[in-house]
This record gives structure tokens, C-alpha cells and sequence, in this order.
DNA sequence: TTTTTTTAGTGAATTTATTCACAGATAATA
DNA sequence: TATTATCTGTGAATAAATTCACTAAAAAAA
């Protein structure tokens, strides 16, 4: 299958948007109700569904459960898939606990930092190891996210780390451009980024 | 002006790019090398900068410090923009401190909580609050942006506590998807789609 | 000095994404 | 039962974004 990003970035939003109906008992939903709650056009949430082939009922719209169960068997979004964070400080540290990572099929099995210091100090139930222990534990583990959350002047050597160890996907959080080979499925979440598109828009809004 | 988001999201990469190559002593940058830091080719941001009218040099390409002087007025980038962050769990806090935000142009000048068991408890240089004194603040202090980490469930009471408090611009790290007046611009950082996102590229990549 | 090379700028062509328009289906209503 | 209203699915139309192809300019090299 080969979807365009944006229509990958969708699904992933309905996916979740299906988890919460289904967690309000909601039995059926239509295109023109997840178009409001995405942002986008119930012609082009339309167009998304049906490349992937999923059975609307005339009148009724899309089955929750079924549907939710379906994308996420196309996309194996079901499958919980294991994470690493890398980098203990104050953001790696609310990362290794954001419980909502282990409601939506995420599971952090490792934490890593440099320092034995804060190593030691760190009050969690997910298990902490130095970084020299990364590649061993990644494979042990079978790890397949890496989650970089080290400062920017780390950042490029922690993804080498990971590239080497075998992750399949880097969610990067440091403020920098990283090299990672295109084999590895990537995303930057720049906060300053954020904040910058936020203020260009007061100005330059168009939508 | 009237740019698109895709344009608009490059340009603030490539202010921030442009920000590194400046500190890095750099005079001069092509469409080429823009490129490839941030992922798209050189016509496109070719393209992208002649809507800005940016002056580029035969053979040189563009001239670091003049133009980003220039993105920065236009887009009133470097003009110090005020901002609050609501909620000081984990992830608030860690934002309270995130130095790029003030290296940046972005100032955090007010944390906001409900439990003022926590507020007397937090070790920040940055001034903390309840959050029944969000309105006062916000408006004694000419804030504009809105950072929001808060759990789910009052995340929304939160953005409409804001809205009416006269923020123009809110960043939301909470997991659910908010009700936000239009004319409020805002974007969403939801960690566990980013992650949802990465998983879904595994499968059905494109590009 | 002349030639070559590199780079921006931009209209045209192309590709991609979105929206429209309508057929087909079925629940609700009369 | 017949009619109406609503919802999906999809080919066609439209709009938007990207890429191409080429000109102009100027630095570098010959």
C-alpha cells in the first residue's frame, strides 16, 4: 500500500478518534462527523477510507469497533509496539511516564541516560540503563522505537546509537536537524518549531 | 500575505536553520543546501522564498544574517513573544525549563496549576500560579500564547479559560482533540500519534 | 579577457490533493 | 408500501503544490 503522508497522517487521527468513541459507547460515526473532529473535508476523509476499503452503511456511516479494529490491523497499530526513551532528563523523565503512550499500544521497556548519577536517582517503574548499554538492550528487548529526548549537542550521536542498534523509527525531540538514514522512519517534534508556526500564522494565516 | 501551511512550516525551518548556520559563522546558503536540511528540494524552497521576495545571490545563494533578519521581521519572528504554560505535572515543568524556548524569541513568563500544593512546591525561576488568576495575569502580563499540559479530561475547560483570558495562539500538548475558536490559531502535539504516525509509515511509506 | 560553472528567479508543465456531483443503498417516515 | 432523507463510494472536475526548463547574473577558471 503506499498512502501519501497526509492521508497516513488522517488515518492516524480517526484511529484515535475511534478509540475514544468506542471508549463512549459510540456505535456508528460518520464521514461528515470525523471530518469536524480531524480538520479536514468529509469528501476527503471519503477518499482516505476508501483506499483502504472500508465498509461505510448507507445512512449509518462507518462501525466503530469493526472499523477501528480493521485500520488497526492494516496499519498494525494493534501490535504493541516496544520504545525506548533516550535521555533522562526533565522531558525523558514525564516521557518514561506518560501513561498514555501505554494506552494507545506504546510500551516503554527502557530508559537511558549517561549519567550513572541520575541513573541511580531516577524514581520509575520502567527499568534505567547507561547509554553504553544500548545496542544490547535494544536487541534484547526487541525494541523498535527509539524516542531521543537528549540535548541538541547529543542528539546526532544518540541517533547513530539507535540506527546502529536496529530501531525501525526515531521520534526525535531535540531542538536540531538530525541525519538518519532514510531506511528509518522519522519525525521532529520541535517545540520552538511549534511556537514559530503558531506566530507566522498571526500573520500569514491562510485556512 | 496569504502562504500556505506546508509554506509556512518551511520557512519557520528554514528561519530556524538559518539561526544555526548564523551562529555557526555561515555567510552564505543555497536553495540546494536549504533543501536538504529540511526536506524538500530546492525548487520548492526557491519557490517558498520568492513569495517572500528574499534577495538571493548569483552563486552565493542567500545571505545568512540578512535574510533571517528579514524572515524575522516579516514574520515577526524576532520580536519576543510572551507565553504561558498551563499545567505543571511532569511535562509542564519540564517545558518551564526548556531553555530553547528563550533562546528562541519565546519567553515563558507564567506557569499555571490548580494544586497550590504543587505550586509552593516547584523549584523555577519562572513565576507560578493558580490557575483561578489566569485572566489577571494574562492580561497584566500581554501574553499571547498558550501552552497547554494538562491532563485529557481538563484540557478543554483549560483552552476556554485561555480563549477568554484573550490568548491569540495555543500550543496543546494534551491527548484529545479541543474545541478552539477560529480565530485562535493553534496546533495540536500529540505524542502518541506522532509515535501512531511513525508506526503507520512502517507499513505504508510514500516518499 | 573569454569561457565555464553555479546559482537565483520564474512561467509553464506536471503531478498530487481536494472537492464536487451524482449513483446506489437503506433507514426512517408517511 | 411508497416516499423521503441521508450516507457511502467514486469518477470527473477543480484546485493546489511541486517540479521542470530555461533565462539572467556573476563568480571562478582558463
Amino acid at each position: 500500500m503506499d498512502l501519501s503522508n497526509n492521508t497516513i497522517e488522517r488515518i492516524c487521527k480517526i484511529f484515535g478518534h475511534l478509540d475514544a468513541l468506542e471508549k463512549r459507547g459510540v456505535d456508528f460515526v460518520s464521514s461528515k462527523e470525523l471530518a469536524g473532529e480531524i480538520g479536514a473535508t468529509e469528501y476527503t476523509i471519503r477518499k482516505d477510507i476508501s483506499l483502504l476499503g472500508g465498509p461505510g452503511y448507507t445512512r449509518k456511516g462507518y462501525e466503530v469497533k469493526s472499523f477501528k479494529k480493521e485500520l488497526g490491523e492494516k496499519f498494525l497499530l494493534t501490535k504493541r509496539r516496544k520504545a525506548c526513551i533516550v535521555g533522562l532528563g526533565r522531558l525523558g523523565t514525564a516521557l518514561l511516564d506518560y501513561e498514555n503512550f501505554q494506552e494507545d499500544g506504546f510500551e516503554i521497556v527502557a530508559g537511558f541516560d549517561c549519567s550513572v548519577n541520575k541513573i541511580e536517582r531516577i524514581r520509575t517503574s520502567i527499568d534505567v540503563f547507561a547509554v553504553s548499554r544500548l545496542e544490547e538492550i535494544v536487541e534484547a528487548r526487541d525494541i523498535e522505537l527509539g524516542i531521543v529526548a537528549v540535548p541538541a549537542e547529543s542528539a546526532q550521536e544518540v541517533v547513530d546509537l539507535l540506527t546502529k542498534a536496529g530501531v525501525k523509527g526515531i521520534l526525535n525531540f531535540s531542538p536540531v536537524k538530525v541525519n538518519i538514514p532514510t531506511h528509518i522512519v522519522h519525525l521532529d517534534m520541535d517545540f520552538t518549531n511549534a511556537l514559530r508556526f503558531i506566530a507566522a500564522r498571526f500573520i500569514m494565516k491562510k485556512t
